[in-house]
DNA sequence: ACCGATATTGAACCGCCGGTCAACTTCGCG
DNA sequence: CGCGAAGTTGACCGGCGGTTCAATATCGGT
């Protein structure tokens, strides 16, 4: 059975996989080389051939999650040309918001690794790094926001409100990821437009989704 | 040296804080038995002896940790009378995210257990039972909100705005977990409020608090 | 003064986990 | 065909962590 079967592409892909799967599963504490190995159907000698140690496949799989989570939003969208930024705003993080709390298990993975990121100086360095990353995303738009309503965010930083941007859409994935099924995402937006001005207070959700 | 020395109350706490001091430091994973003893300057055996498992332990720290945390606001405060409920809602909300932004290493424990309670049920459990308690705390005062303004908040109900409160200050909260230096709660606030209805934008910042 | 309940110790047990390694297999290439 | 590089295995090691336990010490009550 042994010999040079597979390209280490795949079989570094085929470990990741596995390693998330585990993950997903146990949690990231009980993610173990043995178990994630048998989950490829590996040995565990394999799995350390390739990543020469937990801590490597660790710093993989973040690499790997972060990649499928924090992908920055589309801000050009055809059908929002010539609506108010505050609308345009609005509904990216709408959006998000909605994209994220459909993946509990991504978020509640990339939690785990946050937790650890507080202990460990290269993941946290990793995950602030990424997380600079989404955050800046977000500044043309609210740019245009400030820009539109000079009176009414007179004060208020482009840094403060990207700030604001994204803690909201943490805060929101935060409880979709403690009660998945008792939050009602629908209600929560309402509430959150109905608080925030009144740009897009009652629009319908986003046409194909749910 | 053996033999009754102290009852068992005084032991208890002394070990809940030497369990609190250890992961604070290393971690919910990194909490052991014997880490925990050392610091409490006992034997791993009388640790067993007080708390029968590990698990028990960490249950007991999570009270512990509840209790110090998730403490509901105070909605009677004296210098609320009269104001507008909004006004009032929004102070609250304010002062909510500078008291748990003041205690970082509280929040970061608190996700951990967070995290963990995602795998384990009893934790979990426990976890959603003092959230809920929290939430409900706001109830009086968002149900004042919605009436106070019922053209605005016109199909907005208290559930899903008690939700977006209190998830507004988790985001806040994760926020100043990750970044606590970075963090300028003032940018943040301001921009949070000019982002809300106009209630309080341009109010200072509560007296005898930085 | 003694006894049983309670408190306390530290060694010992056991299972798991990360990591190493020598052996073996397979492949590409000359 | 043969050789070296890459891939693969499973046994093994040292260590640690939760838990058990027999032995001991101390106290309150009778």
């Amino acid at each position: 059975m042994p010999g040079r079967k597979r390209p280490p592409r795949t079989r570094r892909e085929q470990i990741l996989r596995s390693a998330y799967h585990v993950a997903a599963r146990r949690g990231v504490d009980g993610l173990t080389i043995r178990l994630v190995a048998s989950d490829a159907r590996l040995s565990s000698g394999l799995l350390l051939f390739h990543y020469k140690t937990k801590r490597q496949l660790l710093l993989a799989l973040l690499d790997w999650l972060l990649d499928r989570t924090l992908v920055p939003p589309d801000l050009e969208r055809r059908g929002d040309r010539g609506k108010p930024p505050l609308t345009v705003f609005l509904g990216t993080l709408r959006r998000e918001m909605h994209r994220l709390s459909r993946e509990p298990a991504h978020l509640r993975l990339l939690f785990a690794f946050w937790v650890l990121g507080a202990r460990d100086a290269e993941i946290g360095a990793r995950m602030r790094e990424e997380l600079d990353r989404y955050r800046a995303a977000f500044r043309p738009i609210v740019l245009a926001v400030l820009r539109a309503e000079p009176a009414r965010f007179h004060r208020t930083t482009a840094e403060g409100m990207t700030t604001v941007a994204v803690s909201f859409i943490k805060g929101c994935a935060v409880q979709a990821m403690i009660d998945p099924d008792g939050f009602g995402i629908t209600q929560y937006l309402h509430a959150a437009e109905s608080l925030i001005g009144r740009g897009l207070a009652s629009a319908p959700p986003p046409a194909g989704r749910r």
